[in-house]
DNA sequence: ACCTGAACACCGTTCAAGT
DNA sequence: ACCTGAACACCGTTCAAGT
């Protein structure tokens, strides 16, 4: 490590070697171990040269989003509306997965850059070409959310919870757990113990987070669609 | 403040009173602003006094979140599963409202408590008594997501915004940031134009939140009608 | 003019010394 | 046994002193 920052010392600092340093960094330890001072570390640089080349931090979440935003391909061109816009979302839910620590910083970012402006302003694109009005398209961004991104407001995050717990507690322990579960919140008792029948398996959360995506994607899909052919309008009720 | 703090000082501290603390620190400061030291120092007490009723800031977080669920009402009784969903999210809203710190720190929540799992079972519990199957209800709360709680994961961040800013720029300038607008991002100008439009307002951004919720969770609540109504259920395209 | 070490004003949390 | 001051190992960022 020490080595390979040797090397890098060599060259050059710029933006661009900083953001994806930062990107790298993020990847391997997680958002919340990504500190200045760290990645200076990693580059082979005093935390103060990282200044020169980024505002503060905030702008470094900034470009770090930047960059992979840059990695989600261009919308296929040609495309019925629905299709297009489904590539596009599943398409940017592959970078985000590649880069777990998005979600969160996109969630948060205050400042939108042009870059981010660029991708919405083609997601918008999508449906205006597809013959949306302008006030459709408008409410279908809102209802997009984040799921323009490719991830969904997980409530449950299974990743960390329960499941990964398993593997250790004991059996016994458990089937305690699970009794004060279905006392305690007989719905979700009822919900995961289906699930986990349908995966076929006894441990792990039996959910399939694409499938959950693509579920929830749809329906809002079907739904643009349908209101789209009825030429809804938001009517009176909006405004003043 | 001292004053106060110091008539504080007598009662002796628990865990509510450490949480509602927080609570009403959070909601004046904001999260970024709550720290163990500034907390202990509102309630009159050394820092390391939380740490006999808070394992840690993470529970102290969680607990703060407990707290808020408590201000949600309980669900009303004897109504069909829609308008329950649709009033109890609503409900939810509010409370999430008069607390703008709540949405990241659930976002970023990681470990689950009673609280929280009551409300979801809660959640739950009215599309499974309205006569959904178990299968379809695990979808439909997966779809759900944050929207169970009252907000939308918003990409746009009005609020922060440009829109602030719109009272302190010179008109001048404002025409010129419109102009670049329209060249590089031409599809969110339209939508920008025609909502300001609608708004009767130049400046402001011209987005009535209540109304974009309300647009995409009635577009759900819709499709989950739609596909109860159909006897839908996930088929083989899921788990193995 | 550029670079950077030291310093500032914070964090969350541990731990040993006090009562 | 309980409480707490000092300390530890960090932060992001400012600023003045060095080249």
């Amino acid at each position: 490590m020490t080595l390979l920052a040797e090397a890098a010392r060599r060259i050059p600092l710029n933006r661009d070697r900083v953001l994806s340093a930062a990107v790298v960094l993020a990847d391997e330890v997680g958002i919340e171990s990504l500190s200045m001072r760290r990645l200076a570390q990693e580059l082979g640089v005093v935390p103060m040269a990282l200044y020169k080349h980024v505002a503060n931090k905030e702008e470094l979440l900034g470009g770090m989003v930047d960059t992979i935003v840059g990695e989600i391909g261009p919308p296929v061109p040609d495309a019925p509306w629905k299709s297009a816009v489904r590539l596009r979302v599943l398409s940017a839910r592959q970078v985000l997965l590649r880069h777990p620590w998005a979600r969160p910083v996109i969630e948060t970012r205050t400042n939108v850059t042009p870059a981010v402006l660029g991708y919405m302003d083609g997601f918008a694109g999508m449906f205006l070409t597809g013959g949306f009005s302008v006030d459709l398209t408008h409410h279908v961004m809102h209802a997009m959310g984040s799921r323009m991104w490719g991830f969904t407001q997980e409530v449950f995050d299974d990743s960390a919870g329960a499941g990964n717990q398993h593997a250790q507690v004991p059996a016994d322990a458990r089937a305690a757990m699970a009794q004060q579960m279905a006392e305690n919140f007989p719905h979700l008792f009822k919900i995961a113990a289906v699930a986990a029948h349908e995966d076929g398996s006894v441990v792990g959360n039996g959910c399939d987070d694409q499938y959950e995506f693509e579920f929830a994607l749809d329906l809002l899909l079907d739904g643009f669609e349908r209101l789209h052919q009825q030429n809804w309008t938001s009517g009176g009720g909006k405004g003043k």
